[in-house]
DNA sequence: CGGAAAAAGTGACTAATGTCACAAGCATGC
DNA sequence: GCATGCTTGTGACATTAGTCACTTTTTCCG
């Protein structure tokens, strides 16, 4: 793949939409491109944290094994997001894997070349800085959720977050399995089950082949707010 | 309070034993002292994220109130720790109240003061990178916890976290009650309470006073880790 | 000191979810 | 095309933890 196509796919996300070309270049000079196909691990929890992944095409999954055998699905990325900078920040070891869900590939950047980047261009801890804050938002929007609500409202959110913004009426990013969803929403594959089927039949959701549309957005956000 | 204790109170802790004397001055320089009270909001949630702080002294309490008025701690601060670098960073609300647990002293940050230390010390970017690290490991350890585990273990991990490390036998850094213990460990009162009284009876943990020590820390680790 | 307020202890009951056990549906590839 | 294997749908039941309603201690202050 060509240094260009890197920077237009890498140019195109959030993230590195502002940098500016010597950036992208030395990114891309430092990076080496790596592609996996659906199931492949990206990143192995327990592994030492040496490298960093940059996201540029596909879907992965987030995730932790608990010491009891548990999954628990911390988020989905797609292109444009930032891996594995945790343990390359503070030198410990990978707390969660990440799993290709469909084929991807991503630019692999190892900590030293991460270090001399960040030397050079002082915008890019900076905007690491945000990223990060982002994603500790939105961890601890996860512990409220989970604490605060039931599995009704808890679900809800969970699904709101895979929903699509602008797009197509409803539909979600990801077609989940129940299993899936509910290792991401913390509850049972059944109780998923049981709660989507309630809500197909009040026309909030609909469940066809097996994937899930949301129908009435509006009432999801207020049950995502309920008192119980 | 003189810019020297100031340094002294600064260097003393973690993230800030490394800064050097021109970082140091300039934190000083371009904070301000603020002390609370008991009981005081150093951080109210909803407030628009103008300004940073650094605990000097005491201790607080970081908590979110969900939108159906329950609450959640999501962490007890000490000296040293950063608070309220998140709204400053991606400009968004402050989405959890930080409240003074005891008398308790700090340096306000504003944001222009802020993004002109980050500007001119390249090293505080990396810190503060570091420190965001953890935050987020942290932040996914309870998320882990709190999905994979049933109240007893849960319970044993965030007695844990609150165990002094090398001091005298089992003491807690922090006294909470009951009900406070609940609101951090997401569980009922009198839950905590039954829990409790169990492993004071298996000499795991003593309650003397409505203090909770550690007798075995040993067993409570396996707890924390057990199967079910 | 003494009395109010907060915290802790406890039993009975209820509600919310998980677990188990199947049956049925669909998708995929040889 | 049909057999294998994952996914879904659902009933019955077990468990866990929360809620309520009190009583008993402790703490804190005037």
């Amino acid at each position: 793949m060509k240094a260009e196509e890197l920077a237009n796919l890498l140019a195109e996300h959030s993230l590195f939409a502002d940098c500016d070309e010597a950036e992208l270049a030395d990114l891309i000079l430092r990076g080496h491109f790596v592609q996996y196909k659906k199931g492949d691990e990206l990143i192995m929890q327990g592994d030492p944290g040496n490298s960093l992944l940059i996201l540029l095409s596909g879907n992965a999954r987030t995730s932790m094994i608990a010491s009891n055998g548990n999954e628990v699905v911390l988020d989905y990325a797609e292109a444009g997001q930032v891996l594995g900078e945790i343990a390359l920040l503070d030198g410990g070891e990978r707390t969660a894997s990440v799993t290709a869900i469909e084929p991807t590939s991503a630019l692999s950047i190892t900590r030293a070349a991460f270090e001399e980047i960040l030397a050079k261009h002082k915008n890019m801890a900076l905007r690491l800085l945000k990223v990060m804050a982002k994603r500790i938002r939105m961890a601890n929007s996860m512990i409220e959720g989970d604490r605060a609500y039931t599995s009704g409202p808890r679900l809800a959110r969970y699904l709101l977050r895979l929903s699509v913004v602008g797009a197509d009426e409803g539909r979600l990013k990801l077609d989940l399995s129940q299993s899936e969803l509910g290792n991401f929403a913390g509850m049972s594959r059944e109780h998923i089950n049981r709660q989507l089927s309630a809500w197909s039949e009040g026309e909030i959701v609909a469940v066809e082949s097996g994937k899930v549309r949301i129908l009435d957005h509006a009432m999801l956000s207020h049950i995502a707010e309920a008192d119980s």
